[in-house]
DNA sequence: ACAGGCTTTCAAAGCGCTTTGGTGGATTGA
DNA sequence: TCAATCCACCAAAGCGCTTTGAAAGCCTGT
């Protein structure tokens, strides 16, 4: 069903029907009614694909989501974070576009995908440090909304939503500090992301700041699974003095880490203090009432959907100025912390 | 830059342009060289949507991923699933569009999809027991492809890319026996899905096969997280005969097994013995040397890769017979299995 | 009764592409 | 030399929608 035969069948324009449909004011109540029903009897939808070439907007946005060539790995944050965005979409009748592509070519697809012509905005997502989508997204002109933030030139002003990475990890360094650790191992997402830049940075400043030396060797970054953080512990815990808490940047990480524990008979905040950082995932509710890992935790699946909202509120008007949002993690206090063991 | 603004720069009709970049052989190799350099020159790339208006081909698929109303919950399979998938479509140049559905209207879903026409088929996620979406896409005659199968009528003839599920844990209930455990838990997904019935049966179908009477108490069936796997361990353990063996659904709820264990000093492949089924997530590597749990192992990336290939060829050939794909898992051995203790 | 102003409707152009149905000119065969 | 054939190209229609510009019908007020 089409708006030819649907105006055929009603005895009307196709002017008239697309009016009608589309809430014109110079259309009588009582045509309106009637185009109404008839669209909703004959179960017409307007086809996204001619609506979008007449009006030059797809009613689409596009998500490109990075593939870590060197471990074939793709976030699961993802799928939260894309639940979120979809309750917007879903409310503004969009349609979500998805792309994966092996991080090393991800500007080819975004210019691809400008040229292509076949979303109206896109979110950025896992931006690194002077990332040049940013730069490449403003000169081309397509509305876009970071899911984090770059630190790119000052003057260049995007919107973009982010959650305080260096506060939180500087909240938790200084928490387990307060318990009179001294050794604390960070184990970072890849140091090539922004957000891993500054969950470091507040680690650091943390540590200057009670007059700590940091030790280089007590920080790692990888890829953030779940054996990276099993075999990291027992790397640490072989050492003459091992650290006494540790830092995760993620809560697959932390599984890893207390698969570690376990195996090494140590107890999580008796032996080894642990604070993890936690997107809220939902198949890893961090529990609230036996609220098992302490934890900085700010929902990755609220920030997608602030990041669709800006990004519609874009599209609609794009003059309008660029908004930023920064969310505060919550430190949530569970049972893998206690104060340091006396060494 | 569109195909006009490109012709007349290189004074050739639209035609003759269109038909250079396609491939079609009224064309001499001179012109379609020089058509081919000067697209590239100036980064040309045709309008996705106009290209699907003229042709009927939108050149895309969908994804329909449904959300767990109960528990606000995106299983993290799909990000894998998808990773797979996303392989085909690059290659053939194909565009993923998702949707996020509460699965409490996914047929209204479907039914909008294919009415706006915008794409040439769709994968089907999740399927329950008789599921409607198969007679409704065939009636609307949209192809697509099923992730998993139902137990419509045998008559329906659909395309469909399976894992062995019934097999896969009467393999897993087996091994458990021969290593001489009686009471073997079983905390399976949600029993509405096709694939959480067919593991049952296996399950049921070991049990039967060695004589042994099923305890339906010892049969849990949730969505499958983290804590559904600690919470029900932790039950089962509080029992006056707890069982001597855990067959859990996914990875995710044997790290809840796991955390419980290491809660209540219980060492996996002593004192409890637990076989997950493992999806092999790129997060979640089950480690090949020290393969830490025992697992029925089916890689839905490679599940979600073959998907896609089936898709694709229907699109291409919608009279082509329908395949089926059912893929057998591997059991791995690893440190989560050992003999009964004895009783 | 009629100019002027609303309201309601419509025909047709255009979005960027593919495809049908040509056409003009070079090549071939008799 | 002329018709037949083929090659390389083109103009225009059409995909399903929106939107411009115009027109028909109906009130007003004088």
């Amino acid at each position: 069903m089409n708006l030819k035969e649907l105006s055929a069948l009603l005895n009307l324009s196709q002017t008239t029907v697309s009016r009608a449909l589309n809430g014109y004011p110079e259309v009588s109540e009582a045509t309106r009614e009637r185009v109404g029903k008839a669209a909703r009897e004959h179960n017409y939808i307007p086809n996204t694909r001619a609506q979008g070439l007449a009006t030059g907007r797809t009613h689409a946005v596009g998500h490109v989501i990075p593939l870590s060539t060197k471990h074939e790995v793709v976030n699961p944050v993802f799928t939260d974070f894309i639940a979120g965005a979809s309750e917007i979409y879903a409310q503004e009748n969009y349609d979500m576009h998805l792309t994966v592509v092996p991080d090393t070519n991800e500007e080819a697809a975004y210019r691809k995908i400008a040229s292509k012509g076949s979303v109206d905005g896109v979110i950025v997502h896992g931006p690194v440090e002077n990332d040049p989508r940013i730069n490449l997204l403003q000169s081309i002109g397509m509305p876009f909304v970071v899911h984090g933030r770059s630190n790119t030139e000052v003057d260049q002003d995007y919107a973009w939503v982010d959650m305080n990475n260096k506060r939180a990890f500087e909240r938790a360094t200084k928490f387990l500090i307060d318990l009179g650790h001294r050794r604390i191992g960070l184990l970072n997402g890849l140091e090539s992301m922004d957000f891993a830049i500054r969950r470091r940075a507040g680690y650091q400043s943390a540590l200057d700041a009670a007059g700590i030396a940091t030790d280089p060797s007590l920080c790692r970054s990888e890829e953030m699974t779940e054996d990276y953080g099993y075999e990291s512990t027992m790397a640490f815990c072989a050492r003459d003095t091992p650290p006494t808490a540790i830092l995760a940047s993620s809560i697959i990480v932390g599984i890893g880490v207390r698969r570690a524990c376990s195996e090494l008979n140590l107890t999580l905040g008796k032996d080894l203090s642990l604070i993890i950082h936690d997107d809220g995932l939902s198949y890893f509710r961090n529990g609230a009432a036996a609220s098992q890992y302490t934890a900085t935790r700010s929902s990755v699946r609220q920030a997608g959907l602030t990041c669709a909202e800006l990004l519609m509120e874009q599209i609609a008007n794009p003059d309008v100025p660029k908004r930023h949002v920064l969310m505060e993690a919550e430190l949530i206090i569970g049972s893998t912390t206690g104060p340091a063991p006396r060494s």
